[in-house]
DNA sequence: CTTTTATTTAACAACATTGTTAAATAAAGA
DNA sequence: TCTTTATTTAACAATGTTGTTAAATAAAAG
């Protein structure tokens, strides 16, 4: 609903990007089984200490997980509330993708081949062509006429 | 409960990495408002149509949205599989933060200032003090003793 | 106090991402 | 056919990400 497209990183943009590595994931499927050091969550990486501790920041950044000390340890467990923000925000679409499950649904069972279009709310109507005929500023570089 | 670190890019973090930029999320709202055209979508933003261009091409090979030609219009659509695959992934920490708020609203009800540790399956007890006596291989670079 | 264990910082190279402008493509319309 | 409209590709600079090794920190153990 909202379109801004500004802010410099904001807490999504940081959660996405965090979860958007098999690496960093993975620890997060780690993690789901109970908090623990960082010792123990590098064992199962072939890469070195410091790369899983910045994906360990990355990930505290993105508010996914949190870190205490515990001595010489850092004990990481996972963050509630960041991983229920990435969620929510997808949640909002689930609307749609069940809808086109639906859809999938009744066409496969009505056997048809076309499903009928005014079925659910929320999904526009596709004009024929696109919009009007009025002057439309698009925002590409226009070609030179030669 | 895989810890395969390994893919170059999988689907999920192809997803991941589309939905971390704001830009492209703004995209995918207005398109959650039904399908249209590239021009149109570039209104709203400050940022070149090549860009916008670009910012389509993640969309799609996240496959969280389909273009159609229509003419000398791609038309862009959300994709329902993608987006529910990423949604997916978050799903299985539900679980997670619905128990982190049941305690959390244990702790407020209760007001003692302390939640009672052994209550929920799936969060491992920690140990008072990390695992075991033995070697354990870090990965971490060791300082030469000077 | 010296050493060991755990983890982070620093410095750096290899890539990847994003935005820019200019030019290419392609269909529609005059 | 020539022009306009819509969109992509190319080339490039600025910036960000990820991994590496060496060194810095810091608490625990001897």
């Amino acid at each position: 609903m909202n379109a801004d497209a500004a802010t410099p990183t904001d807490a999504l943009s940081a959660a996405f990007a965090a979860l958007a590595d098999p690496t960093r994931r993975a620890i997060l499927e780690r993690l789901a089984m109970g908090e623990t050091t960082v010792g123990d969550l590098i064992k199962p990486f072939p890469i070195s200490g410091p790369a899983i501790s910045r994906h360990l920041r990355v990930l505290e950044n993105a508010q996914l997980i949190e870190r205490k000390v515990d001595a010489q340890w850092r004990i990481c467990k996972l963050n509630a509330p960041g991983l229920r923000a990435a969620n929510d925000w997808l949640q909002h679409y689930r609307e749609f993708w069940e809808q086109s499950l639906d859809r999938l649904v009744e066409v496969l069972e009505s056997a048809e081949g076309l499903a009928p279009q005014s079925h659910t709310p929320g999904s526009a109507q596709k004009p024929r062509r696109p919009l009007a005929k009025q002057k439309r500023k698009t925002g590409f570089t226009k070609r030179k006429s030669p």
